[in-house]
DNA sequence: CTGAAAGCGCTTACAG
DNA sequence: CTGAAAGCGCTTACAG
């Protein structure tokens, strides 16, 4: 029934249809009709044309006079992960159960793409934004500052908005634990010192969630007495292929794998996996890896993985937390720590 | 410099502030005020003003005005495979190379979700929608139509609206093909029929994909002159739990692996792998597994598994060629073939 | 119980 | 070379 002819109904349309105005039908639409004492009759009259013609209504013009888009925007580096696409999902979820339309856009960490996708969407009108993974989020904030418009940092903080992260230092020290924990157990009795021979690899220097990661694999050290020496710490970057060269350079260099192995995020995992494949099912034996990230196939090589799973759901609901309560001079952080997620040859907990 | 007092500036605060009018901003901003004989003075002046207020135009205005909304819509199931990740990514590059904001969101699955969701994107006026992942997409087609709005089918097709499609068959009965022509190798001389022993795992019966992946399948053996029994079909839906239930009591009744194993899907390759987990590696001696899809990590698993890989490039291309091309009343299908992905065990290919 | 009117921020012929 | 005016589709006081 519907008037596919020509272009998309209005309350015009409907108004000359049923011999009402386009206010009345603006406020049947609205259910505010009985706010505005119209007749039951009329209503149905304008609900049932409303129905037939298949209308929608223009939430450009609604948008317009309203000052309110209901549009909730969010950017991030890609989708290609269960972090990012699990932040995605949850974010959607969230949006449209507070009565929001998402939109959500990926940029590939390209910094112009970032800054030239917060422009449209701010020109679309969203009403808050998230800022998912950015490395300097502070100028995307004050762009947001500038529309008015409250957004909140995700996964990488920034000073110029509040921010929600995992708790990095704290996760890796709880991952760092445990490879020390299986490594201690393996060498039990033999009086080694294996854990001089547990290695930190990928992220960058310098950069907050790698910093962070790093204290937190030091600490743990650090609590046994155990020394680190710098060159213990290996930040090569996310790429797969400089972290596959990474990992094989350490190996060569140590005359195998290491006793323990901490690989910071997925996309490094990914890399050192792909050397891995090269080696003998018993280079891995007494040896253990973790990994601050988590993937369902991941948990199924052939070899003992430990990951941790960052807390998406609780870190989306503590970001509209904070768009609900906006105060655009304070800037607070919250952390939120990680879990351990299914490990790998362990059956029952996949 | 940014004027965050009070609500977003419009080109009413540039005319003012530069002794201009609302129209003479307009054609400013808009690049069309040479075409109008504005000196370059003046236009140097509201430019500058522009940035120096932090000016973005309002595309809800724009838009009310033009009838042309800027955005382009995508619906989609979830993010959490490289397929629909790359279905998303690619979508959102090339509508940004067009012009356009990308506005993809997830629906879960939920024809509930996914009609909510096209009737929302509709009312923020998309110019155009890709339809992704719909098992039953020609309600939300007759939804575009009514609203004037092209769309196209992407990965499952619909009878209302042009379609872009993995080439399903064409692509298992190339799996099928290595499978069998791998089975055919290691039973050199010893005459054996493993032929028969290969089975498909997961998806829909009665779903199109599925059917044509089975076809596929059929026609590989059919060309070998190799019988196949229904009961060698397994369709028993997409989700991990049940296809590592389907796996393991298929492996129970045939007392082990069988030789060759076509899996349908990701989802179920994930589930059938946690099966596999609890097998010894020397079951898969002799037995090869196939993957209508593909994984980074599922590329590195303890057995070999030969991966195809759908190309999202292409059939993203070929939806905004559909875009383009749009008539209201002719809805062809394209088939885009897939390739063969990285095989695990394979190092040169990774 | 319902309609006429103004206005959200923009663009585009049309005057001058 | 530039401005006044109308209109995109809606909503909301304000009259009646």
């Amino acid at each position: 029934m519907a008037s596919d002819r020509g272009r998309k109904s209005t309350i015009y349309d409907i108004a000359t249809s049923t011999g009402t105005s386009p206010a009345t039908v603006s406020m049947v639409l609205n259910g505010t009709w009985q706010r505005y004492r119209i007749s039951e009759a009329t209503a149905a009259r304008v609900l049932g044309a409303a129905r037939d013609i298949g209308y929608t209504t223009n939430m450009k013009a609604r948008g317009l006079r309203l000052a309110r888009s209901g549009l909730a925007g969010m950017i991030m580096p890609h989708y290609r992960n269960r972090f990012f696409a699990g932040l995605s999902e949850t974010f959607e979820a969230g949006a449209r159960a507070r009565g929001f339309c998402p939109m959500v856009v990926s940029t590939q960490r390209q910094p112009e793409t970032e800054r030239e996708v917060v422009e449209r969407l701010l020109s679309h009108q969203v009403e808050f934004l998230f800022i998912v993974g950015v490395a300097r989020p502070e100028p995307l904030n004050d762009l947001c500052h500038a529309a008015g418009i409250p957004c909140v940092n995700i996964d990488l903080p920034g000073a110029n908005a509040p921010s929600v992260v995992s708790d990095n230092r704290g996760g890796a020290r709880m991952l760092t634990d445990v490879l020390l924990d299986k490594i201690a157990a393996a060498d039990r009795g033999t009086g080694g010192t294996a854990g001089e021979e547990i290695h930190f690899l990928g992220g960058v220097a310098g950069e907050y969630a790698t910093e962070e990661r790093v204290a937190g694999f030091r600490e743990a050290l650090a609590a046994r007495g155990l020394p680190l020496r710098d060159d213990r710490i290996h930040p090569c970057g996310y790429s797969p292929p400089v972290a596959r060269r990474a990992a094989e350079d350490l190996c060569r260099r140590l005359g195998g794998m290491p006793a323990g192995l901490f690989v910071n995020s997925i996309t490094a995992f990914e890399g050192a996996v792909q050397f891995f494949q090269s080696l003998d099912r018993a280079a891995f034996h007494g040896r253990f890896i973790g990994c601050f990230d988590w993937d369902p196939f991941a948990a199924f090589l052939p070899f003992p993985v430990t990951m941790l799973r960052q807390n998406v759901e609780a870190m989306i609901e503590q970001g509209f937390a904070y768009i609900e309560q906006y105060r655009p001079d304070e800037f607070p952080m919250t952390r939120i720590p990680p879990r351990f997620g299914p490990v790998a040859g362990d059956v029952r907990n996949a």
